[in-house]
DNA sequence: GATGAATGAGCCTTCATTCAT
DNA sequence: TATGAATGAAGGCTCATTCAT
């Protein structure tokens, strides 16, 4: 019988990761000190080791929470029966977020995320599945668009969307170096790939 | 009058380096100590220390190396005078080179690269810097095939290249993290791009 | 709200303070290593490190605690209205605390410090600020000499002071280098000096 | 039979002994690395080792060599047949060596010295065998005035020559903290002392 | 003798983690 | 549970010294 609420825990929980989270944009995993947690959290050592079995715990928890923000992202897209236009939309959706402040902050921590998956299965686990979600998601969408004769039925789904992604992941980066990346400009470029799925006629 | 030859110098800087870019790869750069390196090498602290003020120059060296066996790759291409040909064997070194075990090593040390970039200037000017000889590569090619009508008038040759390099960035990602990416795929995905970027709307 | 009373923090600061004091007394500031002084205290680095910023910090700690020790011994003269007899007493103090072990050891580290002020600025103010109290103390003596006529009017205070104490700074000297002065021996010649003060010319 | 004339040897030796002194001023013996005075000498580590066995060596040469140069000191004075005229001229010449350049630079290194003795014997016994030259003279030239009548029978000459010898070397102290002590300040102090000598009539 | 690249013991310092209160 | 002083293993780095040339 837990003498706090089960509420309690979580919040205070949460209040880590989030004071984690902002010194991880910061600095870096691996730059950032428990001690720098501690200062921003304004708890205390012991506490954060009351929630946390360690640094590792808590990064990996880092990349649970970003997995589901991601997974949120994609819930937003209206369901049109226009393939191209859902694609569109997603993108759009992606796009916006990482003009926004606190969406470029996200990815300063996802991008630790994708260099640490090299070393940390749990990371490199939750990196790949918040990547499985969306392709599975558009592979579906141009099978359909296969069905319906909007896309070109020579057109892999599985690669195409992998590449879709691909090209989302990389302008993530791009982004993050400071390179001045305008949504039209990105989504011009992805209008060139969805010609190219619709091309052959 | 030095009784070694200057060229011994940059021999010994050579060793440090192999020996350091071997302990990145498999530990990353923070996971990496020092002693590591001197494990690696076979030399001593005090002679990696001759050579290097410490591990930041150290990774900046790597990330220095790394840049210009980057460039290499992109001179490979052959000029032909097909600008869609071109660019399709631009990509096929690309990926050809991914998947081979010596590419894919010195990619996990380009994604620590990637992510060190946040934190140190240096770094992000050699990203940066690796990126946008790329585009402007391809920028130049896009602009050639504008001219002899193979590209269509409509596509903005920087943001189609950017969203290519993007893409590669991408689908180095997915490769790095257990993905299984082959170059069919990878180039089925790509011609896709191609396509739209020859398509008439 | 520390669990811990404020107390206890200047309690293992002291502790600190006597063990490195110890030390320094013993092999010299630039022959401590931190490890000595963990050894002595019996505490771990990382606590000696959370009182203290590092070696130079505890050197210049033990300067300021030199410091209120030897501004205490000046306190102890009695207030006589002898001028004289009041130099005498305090001539008497120092030289008497000189032939105690714990003086002799206190002087030891009083001797790096002397030397130590030449590179560390905090510690020449320290050292610099510890002879001017004596200094203007026996000014001020000399001054109430020579209004009531026990001291020669062409005398110059500030000058006999400064050479009084250059004197006893001497003899504390040649006492560390492990000559025999005694306190006789030293007495008999600050007399002379005094002698100098009341001297008729 | 040596192929290089052992003229040239001391030579060699001399050099570095120069450049360490310089050296050792600047930052004291323990801040002071054999690189400094590599660089400061313009050799290589393999011939300063070749002529010394190590920094310690380096020293205690330095020592000697300070030694020397204070006895040269002393031989200055003129045989006066006025043993307080002979006493003040031996102070002038150590009071005004003390406001030239270079000899505040060699005392520098002389309090150095002086805090070394503590830990090094040889040191230790320099300095002593330093202090023990002037004592002597000293000694001897109040014998001699106490002979001549010049001078109180009631003094002791061993305890007032080692005062003397203090007091000298506790202006050089107030000197190197950076207290302004004029040689007209310090004579008149010296000239008191010498009252009290002749004082008793 | 002279050179200077290389050595490696050992120093200072940090920081993840624990535990008595 | 929360606190935060204390721990101590381990890392980065320096520097006196050596030795092949």
């Amino acid at each position: 019988m837990p003498k706090v609420k089960p509420e309690t825990l979580a919040i205070r929980r949460e209040e880590i990761l989030q004071a984690a989270e902002i010194c991880f944009a910061r600095q870096g995993f691996h730059q950032t000190t428990i001690q720098d947690v501690i200062k921003q959290s304004g708890l205390s050592a012991g506490c954060i080791y009351g929630h946390f079995t360690g640094k590792e715990e808590l990064i990996q928890a880092i990349g649970e929470s970003r997995h589901g923000r991601d997974s949120a992202l994609l819930a937003l897209k209206d369901p049109s029966d226009d393939v191209l236009q859902s694609l569109r939309s997603i993108a759009r959706a992606f796009l916006g977020d990482l003009q926004k402040e606190e969406g470029l902050r996200a990815r300063r921590v996802a991008l630790q995320l994708w260099a640490e998956a090299l070393r940390d299965d749990v990371v490199r686990d939750q990196v790949v599945s918040g990547i499985r979600q969306p392709i599975a998601l558009i592979v579906d969408l141009l099978r359909r668009g296969q069905k319906s004769g909007a896309i070109d039925p020579h057109v892999q789904p599985r690669g195409a969307a992998r590449a879709m992604v691909a090209m989302f992941q990389g302008i993530v980066l791009q982004r993050l170096w400071g390179e001045t990346v305008s949504t039209a400009e990105a989504m011009h470029a992805f209008d060139i790939f969805l010609a190219g799925l619709a091309a052959r006629r």
